[in-house]
DNA sequence: GTAGTTTGATTACGTCTGTAATCGTAATGA
DNA sequence: TCATTACGATTACAGACGTAATCAAACTAC
């Protein structure tokens, strides 16, 4: 087994992201929009613990499970994955093709600007 | 079988989109840096033919492979997919996370600068 | 204390992916 | 013309993934 979230594992995640400790009924109630079954997301969980992504403590019957790599980590990750196979590391391309491709409101154009803004200064 | 394009397909699909129509023995030369056997690029190239990205013309006993969708049709489904799977579709995250973890030079943020500019003038 | 319920563990199964090997047929070379 | 080669088509097979069912043990409710 790879050590790599899935797609589907990475919405679990999301859900410990938000909050835990959390029991895996817990985590099937905030999964409901999805059509998965509690035995899915209890896979899922599972699976998440084999690639020592989550951990849990048992509690009485139960256990209650936890993120153990954080978000950003993992946002880097498989960002860094990302621009590497599609876009050859060139960030710049990356950059224009969401640009491009999202309308960007002017709040977020400022909030971008003001982020290489920032970038170029402190270094 | 889904008619997305997996990873090392995407690679196949790199060579093409530099140049075509190429035979498949082209496609491999152009791949050798990967430790592929000309088995497993012909498999690639079946595999791209049926998921109705890649087409072929018979040229006497070999086919000459050419893509049918554009690298930026590509480049920006996967975008976009990435997009909402990773960050639910949140361009700041997004864009604050790669800024972030890569170093830019001075000359790609100010590339970076003027798309923004430039995005937020044209509408 | 015996039957259901809850919950984690194990097993299942089809599809996709990586990675080929084999088969059939056409071309080539001796 | 007979063996070899080159190529596409078909088949293979293990691991990952989506999606769950079943099993076993513990707990709950009579």
């Amino acid at each position: 087994m790879s050590n790599r979230v899935s797609e589907s594992e990475h919405k679990v995640m999301e859900v410990l992201w938000q909050e835990s400790p959390l029991s895996s009924g817990d985590v099937v109630a905030r999964l409901q929009q999805h059509d998965w079954t509690e035995k899915t997301v209890k896979s899922f969980l599972n699976r998440l613990v084999k690639k020592q992504v989550v951990s849990f403590t048992q509690d009485g019957r139960r256990y209650l499970y936890s993120p153990i790599v954080e978000r950003h980590e993992v946002l880097s990750e498989e960002s860094s994955g990302f621009l590497e196979r599609v876009f050859k590391g060139d960030i710049k391309q990356l950059l224009a093709t969401f640009v491009q491709n999202k309308q960007l409101s002017q709040e977020e154009l400022d909030y971008l600007k003001g982020l290489l803004d920032k970038e170029a200064n402190h270094d």
